[in-house]
RNA sequence: UCCCCUGUAGCUCAGUUGGCUAGAGCGCCGGAUUGUGGUUCCGGAGGUCAGCAGUUCAAGCCUGCUCGGGGGAACCA
């Protein structure tokens, strides 16, 4: 093997987090928190990794790294566990051993299923386990999430945040209206204007019966069928209805295979499609889906369901303009059950080549009620939602003029050694009244020199200097510099003086608490 | 993983049909200002032209392979 260089790069598809972008997560995470805690959620974090297997479908040492999760093997050696919850023997009647399949969780929903379904493993081990003591449980939680991408388009990411919330154990589509209601509030909160924002809403079962009643009846056909329509907004009516044909030859030359179905079943879906296609009332499109899967027991309640949550949001005040119903709508996870949702960004935004460009999907979520039966046998429904936090990071640094700055500390300068004691006293005091505080601590070649420290607390972004040197000290007074100001004046004042003279202070020593108080906490 | 495009300073990019010592702006460092972030002026450092092999008297420029980046396809639980 050959010698690895140690020259220091971070690995691909993850990213450095400096201060600033760190102060726009912080800002994300806690309004849309906010907003959460509003509605009943509780603040829960789980650990990043997970057994391979509660984690949804992948199976230890299947080919899971081509699917998208990282994994590992747990240090040590664990029985193995049968359905029944039982170490597994073997013929010498002794337990089997191995070392587990671990996985980096991809989202934030899968082990949200697990945390539910432990708490009510050992009643499922007495065999009392029953769909009335499954428990109503919220909870909203912020982290990192991994995927191994095959391939990272602009703006993914192998290692990225999302802020989740969900309630398990209500088979209510009133949870699922709410949930669509607090995305909104949400990106309010967090800073979008309500115009740049629209919620969109489909119902699977609604799908799913119509597709079943078309005779696209088995789980394969079906998903096909949705992944095809999932492309919609990426390829185009044309395509879509291409695909669902013989297959189409895309502008980069590659083939991609058709599903090769009959011409009056591809008319079927596609009008199916285009049904609410300019018809933004809420209410009409119901009319019109409705109409068309008459007869339909899984699209009758799809739509009933629909109809339900349309009247709640009427009631509250969210009209087309912020909700509306989708029928293209898919969402790629297979998991969801009844109503999708999505929040679309509105805005556009020019890339290198001074292409628009849309910014897309920045909220996800929907109604799962398959999996918390996964892992326990037992059907608990529930539903919920996440925001893709540096999505939106990223998307509020194009949206504002002004680029988010993290705050600096008050920074103290370092003239003398005889006064370093000193510096530190200061500090602690104005750490006592509540503010951020620095002293320099550089020493290394030129990094006492005055120049470099102001112009590192520049950098940092703090609001102001304390000077301390040996002028001040005799006088008994300290300088306090104010950068904010500076800088503000910079815009105007061009001789180096003047600007000095207008952005600092001369404040006693004793009242340099007070006076910090007053104007930079 | 497949197809197309691409690779010049820390960043964004010029560099003529192959021809002397490869440039600019921004950033960085130093000075004007020995105690002052911005502005202004002066000076400076920084390049194996992604790597390797080939064609040629001569390669940043042409050819092949490898690696990296972008776009599209597939995948997206």
């Amino acid at each position: 093997m050959k010698k690895r260089g140690t020259i220091p790069r971070k690995i691909k598809g993850f990213r450095d987090i400096d201060a600033d972008l760190n102060e726009m997560r912080q800002r994300i995470i806690q309004a849309a928190a906010k907003v959460y805690r509003s509605y009943g959620f509780e603040h829960w974090d789980t650990p990043v990794l997970e057994y391979a297997d509660a984690l949804g479908k992948f199976m230890p040492d299947e080919e899971t790294v081509d699917q998208g999760v990282y994994n590992f093997k747990n240090p040590e050696e664990e029985p193995i566990l049968g359905e029944d919850g039982k170490e597994l023997r073997d013929a010498g009647a002794k337990a089997i051993m191995e070392h587990q399949a671990l996985a980096m969780r991809y989202d934030l929903t899968a082990p949200l299923a697990r945390v539910y379904a432990e708490r009510l493993w050992d009643d499922v081990k007495r065999g009392q386990i029953m769909e009335s003591n499954a428990r109503l449980f919220r909870r909203f939680q912020y982290g990192p999430v991994y995927r191994y991408e095959m391939k990272l388009a602009p703006g993914r990411f192998r290692e990225f945040w999302q802020i989740d919330f969900d309630s398990v154990g209500t088979k209510d589509v009133a949870a699922d209206a709410e949930a669509c209601m607090i995305l909104s509030d949400a990106l309010q909160a967090i800073g979008l204007d309500k115009s740049t924002f629209i919620v969109k809403v489909n119902n699977r079962k609604v799908l799913k019966g119509f597709l079943f009643s078309i005779g696209i009846d088995d789980d394969e056909k079906e998903g096909a069928v949705l992944r095809v329509i999932d492309k919609l907004d990426k390829i185009g009516w044309e395509n879509v209805e291409l695909e669902l044909a013989a297959g189409r030859t895309d502008t980069s030359g590659a083939a991609i295979a058709g599903l090769n179905l009959p011409a009056d079943l591809i008319g079927k879906i596609i009008s199916f499609l285009k049904i609410a296609t300019g018809i933004k009332g809420r209410k009409e499109v119901i009319e019109k889906l409705e109409k068309l899967v008459a007869g339909n027991e899984l699209a009758e309640e799809g739509i009933a369901e629909l109809k339900k949550m349309d009247a709640m949001w009427e009631a509250l005040g969210f009209d087309e303009s912020s909700i509306v119903f989708d029928p293209t709508l898919m969402r790629g996870m297979a998991y969801y059950t009844g109503p999708v949702f999505e929040v679309e960004s509105l805005l556009t935004f020019k890339d290198k080549r001074g292409k628009t460009r849309k910014v897309g999907s920045i909220c996800g979520g929907g109604r799962y009620d398959g999996l918390v039966k996964n892992l326990l046998g037992l059907r608990v429904p529930a539903t919920g939602a996440s925001i893709g936090v540096d999505r939106l990071a990223a998307l509020l640094q194009m949206a504002n003029d002004e680029k988010v700055k993290a705050e600096g500390p008050v920074f103290i300068a370092y003239f003398d050694d005889s006064l370093q004691t000193k510096y530190y006293e200061m500090a602690k005091e104005l750490r006592q009244a509540g503010m951020d505080v620095e002293v320099y601590c550089g020493y290394f070649k030129g990094f006492r020199k005055m120049k470099k420290q102001m112009s590192y607390a520049d950098k940092k972004n703090c609001p102001a200097v304390i000077l301390l040197g040996e002028d001040e000290a005799k006088k008994g007074v300290v300088t306090v510099k104010n950068l904010k100001l500076g800088k503000e004046l910079s815009k105007t004042i061009s001789d180096k003086k003047e600007w000095i003279a207008k952005v600092q202070k001369e404040i006693p020593m004793d009242g340099l608490v007070e006076y910090m108080k007053a104007n930079f906490a």
